[in-house]
DNA sequence: CAGCGGATGTGCT
DNA sequence: GCACATCCGCTGG
């Protein structure tokens, strides 16, 4: 894999977002992500780990309260942008998904680095590691400047598909959501069970 | 390796 | 006004 290469390939179109949210989640392992920050150089990596949020109905979700400022945006059409600040220090991204309308995101929780990140392939004590919300966000340069981008417009930030087969997948509880009753023991959380860049928590 | 504190937006009271 | 949050790096034992 080469930035070249990972820059020409399609953006996943909104319908792919524009299913449920567990699909979603599930589908993403695995698909890459695809940036390219303003005048520095390209990032790929691989989805590992994400979390499925189940909108209003989801006591873990921030979409429990409704299109709050904050939440409105999942409420919204699939394929976008919802970044939130977190502990006032950390950033966290999540896919919107489900229809217009209906609320439903899938927060990425970690990749590993294919193109970008210094020691290209795979160095797991890289300088920007991507094991962790946070973590991920400050590797890709993504900030709440980014809230409400278009994920399938395919410039600063895609998903993309190259064609890998499909990672056996796991499945657990969320991580950090004890205080959602009975939504807490769920398992929303999805992961590539092979990988060394899953997030340990 | 458990514990803790950082720094601020968000949503309820 | 205020408690708390989809976290992480540092500290001390």
């Amino acid at each position: 894999m080469t930035e070249a290469i990972a820059s020409r390939l399609p953006p996943l179109p909104r319908a792919f977002f524009a299913r449920p949210t567990t699909t979603v989640a599930r589908e993403l392992l695995g698909k890459l992500l695809v940036r390219r920050p303003a005048g520095r150089p390209a990032l790929v990596a691989r989805v590992v780990e994400v979390e499925a949020y189940l909108g209003v109905r989801d006591a873990a979700s921030h979409a429990r309260r409704g299109p709050t400022p904050r939440a409105a945006i999942m409420f919204g059409p699939p394929g976008f942008l919802y970044v939130y600040l977190i502990y006032g220090m950390h950033h966290c991204m999540n896919f919107v998904t489900e229809t217009d309308g209906v609320a439903g995101a899938v927060l990425i929780r970690a990749a590993a680095p294919l193109v970008g990140f210094g020691g290209d392939g795979g160095d797991r004590r890289a300088r920007h590691p991507l094991t962790g919300p946070g973590k991920l966000c400050a590797a890709l340069a993504i900030t709440r400047a980014n809230n409400g981008h278009d994920l399938t417009a395919g410039r600063d930030f895609f998903v993309a598909d190259d064609g890998s087969p499909a990672p056996r997948r796991a499945r657990s509880a969320r991580i950090g959501v004890e205080y959602a009753g009975e939504w807490a023991a769920r398992k929303l959380r999805f992961f590539d069970a092979r990988s060394p860049y899953v997030c340990g928590a």
